[in-house]
This record gives structure tokens, sequence and C-alpha cells, in this order.
RNA sequence: GGGCGGUUAGCUCAGCUGGUUAGAGCGUUUCCCUUACAAGGAAGAGGUCGGAGGUUCGACUCCUCCACCGCCCA
């Protein structure tokens, strides 16, 4: 046995070999042919140009904190890792890597340009899963998916045919928003609204007859060379009669109508609006309207077009410079409001402004998709964790739109879809001559001709994200895993991805699997700095979690993260945290030295029937067995009267902490766990346990002794197996250095991560309920005798003694007093003070009181007392008594509070206000 | 403009479906290097639970309004 344990836990020496052990023992590798019940969650593949930053290092610990539960508790648990391509993002990093070469992707070709980005996935791509390892996530990284993979795209064309074979797809003019750096349309939801001091501007377009003209006001006065028509709210009287006139457009000189559309809001501005409907996308709708022409006046790099008269070739906010100084020179500037916010879509990749722009765009038609997605969230066969976000789920998808899925650029799933160059180039705007196939085809099935042309564009990244909880399980294929994992359970995730990828994996599994694609949907907050800010590196204000990691261990990393999950809040993380629940691991490493050291030799044996595994409560394989105590705590005479008492307290406060964890975890309450198991650990199993049990291991009495190493050790085990999900380092560490005997190894020996979590409900443990209130009336004391002894100054190694008075006729008295004799050793122990049960009326002149209901303990401070003081403090007390004494009392008067509050509360309150008088009773006397 | 969330100790936060003498960690004060741990132990100080109403026998908890902060959508 080794007992020779470092005298701190040092992370960077374990942390290693123990992944290691994980990865040689093929612990998280799931069996599709189990018999046990399945767990299954897909992770969210992070991209492959990603480095692990604290929001994914959260959401990844809250998953593997569940994936570890799940598999200790009996299930099969398949936790399934990959990467996504990220289109837009990778052929961002390539493309700026090839620009310090100076070259551009145009000048590769589209061929080279992909091998190009194929090549550097290979070399840096695998980087994020790499720091996943070392996060400790147990996923099964044998089964480890890239949407790209083969599989996966043929996944993505059999639903691109399905879903056009369904005609739930199209491909059309229509107004998105562009890029114009990246050179793409963005789905509506890529686009980020950003407030911005931009300028109002008043500009009069004459009448085509006779004098004067309208004001309209825009703030992107370059769009005007785009104007087909000037609108008016129908109801507007002002304006009524400017209906069905025309004005003429300046610089570019047309003839434009002025027109009645209820989308105008009379209350803004002079309730005259510009309409462009080639690039706004309200005006786009009001032109679909009343059939005005589309006047497209940009390129697809934001530089003007030939529309654009004499700004052709400028760029988007030159030409808007140009534009003013033009109109101020003829004098059609009325006024400029400046500065004015507005605000401006941006793309959610690079940051630059978006343009709305009209293109030939693929569709897929989301509203009869939406239908399933919505009743299985509002019946509940999916569930959101917390509830709210049902209402912006809700919401989202109840006023969907339909989804752009094309993109240009090349980095991606290219469209399957080809034209013909006979009969589909003749008719390039209906869907005649489109073909969309599996395979590529050979010929126009129309005309025959075998001159095709494959569509340019890429899919959205999403799309294939949206087909991941089946994809990655080999579909289409019948795939074993499939059978087996399919619908997966749980689908963690950060809210800022529910309407991007939640809500629409929801929509393809329903559709295309015609099943839900999972059942529970924990959102986590988002991280954010000490002072509520985004992290961005941009700032310079992130904190890394793998220099955490470094400095502080990766468990106290977990640990810190987990315990700030708090549900519906944002977390504020600070560095001091870490720190913190470091020492947190420090704290079980050194209880473990003191067990270890103290379990004697040889330690204690198996402990078989574990009680506090109790009955099979929960799990899914039946495994837990109902027990009996082990023969060390069956309730029998010990030679020390206080030997089983304080082992079945401690047993109890387990069980108690065993089922508010699972409970927590079951709820996705991560922060709620992980507080309970921190408090049980700290606050009851080192704080108090240990330090009685020292009186045992110290003291004469073998059988004692023998009862306090077997719950010291059992208690351990237990601890560990309860951390394992959210420490797995410390607490594997510690396992691989436990005696055999307190292991109770099942599966591979010596490994924590394959044991069974701990069950609660031990129906042995029952019979002790009155045992936990002596105990912690026993604890009340010591801390009362120690606050005397340190106002007093009592030196701390000089013992005093305490006079117990037993007030005989309080109930339960008799039980006390018998308590009380026993528990001598305790106070002796634990805060240096005899009890005497002897009446010296002499000693009570230098004491200090504390009273119970049913006994008054005098400490015997000696020289140390100070009356003054002593006085003040109990008149401090007795006030707090009176007071509480008194608003009890008017509560129990009241009838109105007598009838309507339930028996218990009633009950509950006069039991207090008797212990408080019971208190007052026997403390008021020594006053003076 | 619409919707959502937050406001509890110096700081960061718990407090479930109303009934507690309102809790924790960090920080802070005092004492202690007691053979598990000074990355520790013991004992304190510190809060009229953002404001104003209301419902109720009873409100940190439920409702309304207000203030401030934040997020999402238009």
């Amino acid at each position: 046995m080794d007992t020779a344990l470092p005298k701190a836990y040092e992370p960077h020496d374990v942390e290693r070999g123990i992944r290691l052990k994980w990865e040689a023992a093929d612990c998280f590798r799931a069996d599709p042919a189990s018999k046990k019940s399945p767990f299954c969650m897909v992770i969210p593949p992070p991209n492959v140009t990603g480095s692990l930053h604290m929001g994914h290092a959260l959401n990844n610990t809250l998953q593997d904190i569940l994936a570890r539960y799940k598999r200790m508790d009996g299930f099969e648990v398949l936790w399934l890792p990959g990467t996504d391509h990220a289109g837009i993002a990778t052929q961002n990093v390539v493309e700026r890597e090839l620009a310090k070469e100076g070259v551009g992707r145009r000048d590769l070709g589209r061929e080279k340009f992909l091998e190009r980005v194929w090549k550097w996935k290979e070399t840096y791509g695998g980087r994020i899963l790499e720091q996943l390892r070392r996060l400790g996530c147990s996923c099964d990284f044998s089964r480890t998916r890239f949407t790209m993979d083969e599989g996966l795209s043929n996944a993505v064309r059999e639903v691109f045919v399905r879903l056009w074979e369904e005609k739930l797809l199209y491909r059309g003019d229509y107004i998105v928003n562009w890029c114009p750096r990246c050179g793409t349309a963005l789905s509506d939801i890529e686009v980020n609204y950003r407030e911005i001091d931009g300028a109002f501007y008043h500009v009069q377009y004459p009448f085509t007859s006779g004098e004067g003209g309208v004001v309209v006001a825009t703030t992107r006065p370059e769009t005007m060379l785009g104007d087909t028509a000037v609108a008016v709210h129908p109801d507007d009287d002002r304006h009524r009669a400017l209906v069905g006139r025309t004005v003429r457009l300046p610089i570019v000189n047309r003839e434009i109508p002025i027109l009645a559309d209820s989308y105008v809001d009379p209350s803004f501005g002079t309730g005259l609006v510009k309409i462009t409907p080639a690039h706004d996308p309200n005006d786009f709708l009001v032109g679909q309207r009343h059939n005005l022409p589309l006047v497209n006046i940009l390129n697809p790099d934001a530089t003007l077009n030939e529309s654009a008269g004499p700004f052709a070739g400028q760029d988007r906010f030159e030409a808007r410079r140009g534009v003013v100084e033009r109109l101020q020179a003829e004098g059609l500037l009325v006024r400029i409001e400046q500065p004015y916010r507005h605000s401006v879509g941006h793309c959610y990749r690079c940051s630059t402004p978006i343009e709305p722009y009209v293109s030939k765009q693929w569709f897929i038609r989301m509203k009869p998709l939406a239908e399933p997605a919505i009743a299985a969230v509002k019946d509940g066969r999916i569930r959101l964790h917390p509830e709210k976000w049902k209402t912006d789920y809700l919401q989202w998808m109840e006023n969907i739109r339909d989804w752009c899925v094309s993109r240009q650029i090349w980095w991606g799933h290219r469209i399957p879809a080809w034209y013909c160059s006979e009969c589909g180039g003749r008719k390039d705007n209906s869907e005649e001559g489109i073909i969309v196939s599996r395979e590529e085809p050979r010929m126009c099935p129309a005309c025959g001709s075998t001159n095709l042309r494959r569509d340019e564009d890429v899919l959205d990244t999403w799309f294939s994200s949206a087909l991941w909880p089946f994809s990655t399980l080999g579909w289409p294929e019948e795939t074993p895993e499939l059978k087996k994992f399919y619908p997966t359970s749980v689908l963690s995730t950060g809210f800022d991805i529910l309407t991007f990828w939640v809500s629409r994996m929801i929509v393809m599994g329903l559709h295309v699997m015609k099943r839900e694609p999972f059942k529970d949907v924990p959102i986590h907050a988002l991280v954010r700095t000490e002072t509520g800010e985004k992290m961005s590196k941009s700032k310079g204000n992130v904190i890394d979690p793998l220099v955490m990691m470094d400095k502080y261990g990766t468990d106290a990393v977990r640990f810190t993260l987990a315990a700030l999950a708090a549900q519906g809040r944002d977390i504020k993380l600070s560095e001091q945290r870490f720190e913190g629940y470091r020492h947190f691991a420090n704290k079980l490493w050194n209880a473990t030295r003191f067990v270890m050291m103290n379990l004697g030799d040889p330690p204690p044996s198996q402990m078989e029937g574990n009680p506090v595994l109790g009955f099979p409560e929960s799990g899914a394989s039946g495994t837990g067995h109902p027990c009996p105590l082990p023969p060390e705590f069956a309730p029998r005479p010990v030679g020390h009267p206080l030997g089983d008492p304080c082992a079945a307290w401690i047993l109890r406060r387990l069980d108690a902490a065993v089922r508010d964890t699972r409970a927590a975890l079951d709820a996705y309450e991560f922060d709620a766990a992980a507080r309970r198991l921190y408090d049980f650990i700290w606050g009851e199993y080192c704080d108090w346990y240990i330090e009685i049990s020292k009186i045992f291991l110290m003291g004469g009495d073998t059988a004692a002794r023998d009862q306090a190493r077997a719950a010291l050790g059992l208690i351990l085990a237990e601890c560990l197996k309860l951390l394992h999900p959210f420490m797995p380092f410390v607490t594997e560490e510690i396992w691989a250095h436990l005696p055999g005997g307190l292991r109770q190894d099942r599966g591979t020996p010596g490994i924590i991560a394959l044991t069974d979590f701990p069950r609660a409900g031990s129906a042995a443990l029952r019979a002790f309920e009155p045992v936990d209130e002596r105990l912690s009336t026993a604890i009340d004391l010591i801390r009362q005798i120690r606050n005397i002894r340190a106002l007093y100054r009592v030196p701390p190694n000089q013992t005093v003694t305490s006079l117990v008075r037993m007030n005989r006729t309080a109930p339960g008295a008799a039980a006390d007093e018998a308590f009380l004799r026993a528990s001598g050793v305790l106070f002796e122990r634990l805060c240096r003070s005899r009890c005497d049960f002897r009446d010296d009326a002499a000693a009570l002149d230098s004491s200090a009181s504390c009273a119970f209901p049913s006994f008054t303990v005098h400490v015997g401070v000696g020289e140390f007392i100070d009356l003054e003081k002593e006085r003040s403090r109990l008149r401090g007390r007795l006030d707090e008594i009176a007071g509480l004494i008194r608003k009890n009392e008017a509560r129990l008067a009241d009838s109105a509070f007598l009838d309507n509050a339930p028996e218990e509360i009633v009950e509950g309150l006069r039991e207090k206000t008797e212990n408080l008088r019971l208190e007052k009773a026997q403390l008021a006397p020594h006053l003076g």
C-alpha cells in the first residue's frame, strides 16, 4: 500500500498519465450491441479553426459531467465528438494565409484552393479535439466525425435531394444579406445589428410636372440611384393627393411614381419613403406588391455598377460622399441630421457592414417544416432547460422565414444541382432545366444535352450541422449505432446558437428521421468577464482555459465552471474562482492522505454491501443492490459509546448528499450539484467527521478505532465517486492509491470512471434519525464553547471545565443527558472543555453561559472572565430572544394565522417559541 | 419600438412550487505553524433582500408600476 502521497496535489504530474490510462483501457468506447440503456450526446461540433475558449470549456465540462455520471450509473454512453468545417470562417483563415504569399484564391482556382484548405484542416483541424482531451472529455474519440467526411457529405446530399423532390427547396431571386468582403449571401441570423452613428439625409425629389417636389429621408443616400418609387401610407391625409404623381429622381433623372403602401409608417419623418427594391428588404416586398422594377446598383464587391451612372466603379462609401456632394450642388439636399443613430447589419464572421442585395439563391421552405418542430417542443417531447427558452424558440419558429442555404464560397458541400446549357440555359428564371441529383448526371433528362454546368455555390455550414445528430451515427445507412443511439438523449449548448443550430436540428430530425433528435436540451449561459463584458480577443480580456488549466489544474477549471453554471444567468468569471477550487482539490487530496495514514495495516476489509448503495431507485441497469449495513456499522454496543452514532451520522449525511447530488444532476442544475458536494466533503466530512474520527483512531478502543477506519475509508471512496464526474483527474489519481478493499471495482479494475455512481435511500440508515439531532446539538454546543473561549481569549491549549445543568422539565432532557454524559470526549477533543455534571455554585462566578432548551452550559473561563462583557453578551442574546418571542407570540395569538396556516407551520412555530422560552428562562438568572 | 432576464454582505453569487433568527465562496478582523491540509484550522464583523404600491394570516419569494443594468429581436 502506498501511503506516501505527496503533501499537495500537483495536477501537472498526473493529468497526462490518467488520460493515457483511460485511453489504454478504452473506457469511453460505446458499444451499440450493449444491453444497457443508451445515453447519447453529440457534441456541438466546434469549428475546425477553433481553439478552446471558455465557452467550449464550459459546455464540454457540463457534457462530460453528464457523460461520466450516466456511464457510472449504468448506461451505455456514447458521447460523439467531431468538428464542423465552418465554411466562411475556414475559407477566411486559408485566404489570409494565402494572402501572405501574395496569392488570391481565384489565382489558385477552385480545385487547388480546396486542396489547400484540406491540407490546412489535416494540419490544424485536430487541435481543438486535442484540447477537449486535455479537458478530460470522455468522448468516444474512435467515432470522431467531421461535417465534410464522406458519410456526412452523403447525408447532406441525400437530404438536399429529398427536399428538392418534396418541393421544400427552391431557387429564386431574392433579397439577401450580402457580405461584400466574404462575397457571399448570409442567412438572416448570420447578421449582427449594431447601433452606428450615421447621418440622416433629407433629399428633395422634384415633381416631373410643375413646381416643388417631395422630401424623403435616408441613411444610405447612395441607394437613391436604385430607387424606383416613393411611397406614402394610404390613410395619410397629408399626402393622399400625391399618389399617382411622378417625381424625377435626381442625378440619374429617372421618372418614378408615388404610390400608396401600408408598409409606410406615417408618423416617421415626413411620411414619405423612397423605395429601393433591390437594396432594402422591406422595399423589396413593396416592389413585389407594386410590380416595381429592380434596379441593382451594386457589384458583388460593393462597388457601384453601370446602373449607378457617374458613380460606376466607386466603392459604396465613396459613392455615398459623391452622391451627397452632387445633391448639395443641385440644391436638392434639404438638410442633414447628424449624428443619427441607427442600426446597421454586420457580417457575423468578419464584421463588414452587409448590403441587402438581390441575387439568385437556394431556399428551404421553412413554414411546413417548422410545424412539427413547434409541436415537439410545445407538447414536451423536447424539453428545454431552463424552460424559459421555450418562449424564444417558439417565437422564432412561429415567425420563421425561408432559409437561404446557398453560399458563394468554395469550402463546403457543393450544391448537387446542374444546369443544362441547352435547355436550362434559355430559361434561367424558372426551375426547369435544373437537375438536382444524388449522382453526377451525364445528360440533361429534358433535352439529352451533355453540356451540363454544376452550381458553383456551396451549402450553408448549418445545413450539415442540422443533420449532425443522425448523420454522425451513419445515416443514411441503417447502422447499429443509429438503431441504438437515435434519438439521442441530451443536447447541451449555449443559448446563442438556439436558433442557428438547435432549432434546425429539431426541424431536420423530425423531417428526415420522423423522430425528435434529442429529448433534453440544457442551455447554459454565456461566460463573461468579471465586469460582465463579453470576452473577446480584440478587447484582450479573455481568460484562456488552457492557461487556467496549466495554472490551477484541469479539475479546478472544470469545477469552477460547473459551480458557476447557474441556470439562466451569465457567468462572470474571474481568475480568483479557479484558485478557490484548486484549494478544494487539494483539500480532498489531503483528506485522502489523512485517511491513508490511518487505515491501519491491514486496511479495513472489503465493504461489500455498502449501505449508501441502497435500493435501485434510479439508474438504467438496475445494478443497485439493497443491502444491509455491513458488520462495521451494525448497531451494536461497542467499547466506545460514541462510535456508532458518529459513523451513522456521517453515513446519513452522505446519503443525503448523494440524493441531492443526483437530483441536481438529473435536473441539469450543475451548480447546485457542485455546491452540494463541496459542502458535504469540506463542511461535513473534513470539518467534522475527520476531526471526530481522530478521537477513536487515537483512543485505546480497538472496535471503535476499526469502525472509524472503516467509515473514513468508505466515505472517502463514495466522495471520490460522487466527485468524479466533476473532477475526473484528482479522483482517478487518488483511486489508484486506494487499497483495493476500498475500491469495490467493477469492470476494469483500478479505474474510477468505470465504477458505480453512489445511490441513496438506504433503509438501514433511517433507524438512526435521532442521531442527527443529537450530533447537531453537540456541534452547536462545541461552536458555542469555542466562541466563548475566543471571546475571553482563553489560551488555545488550556482545557476549561464546563458545568452542565440539565433542565429536567424540558422534553427530551433524559436522552440529551445520556448523550452529553457519553460525549465528554467529543468536547474535550473539539473545544478543550471537560463536562462536569456536579452542581458547583462557586465556579459559576467565573463562567460564561450558553443555554439550550434542555440544558445550560457554564464554561469556566476562570481568570479570563470579564463580567462586564459577559453581562452585555447575555443581554444581547436575551434581547434577541425576547424580540423573537414577542414576534412569535403575536403571530400565535392571531386567529387569522391559526385558521389559515397549515398545522405543521403552527406547530413548528409553537415549538420554536417554547425552545426560546426555555433558553430565556435558563439564561435570565445569570444576568445578575 | 417589441420581448426577455437581472438588481440579496465590500466583490461574485445561492435561496425550488410564499412560513428560515436570510446563506456560501472570495475579501476582511482576531487567534492558532494542534503530526491530513497555512492552498490550512477556529472564532468574528458585515445585509431595513433596487424603489413604491398591492395580494395574503404571513412576501427575498406572487402581482402592478418605477429606476438602473444587460441580452435578444425588429
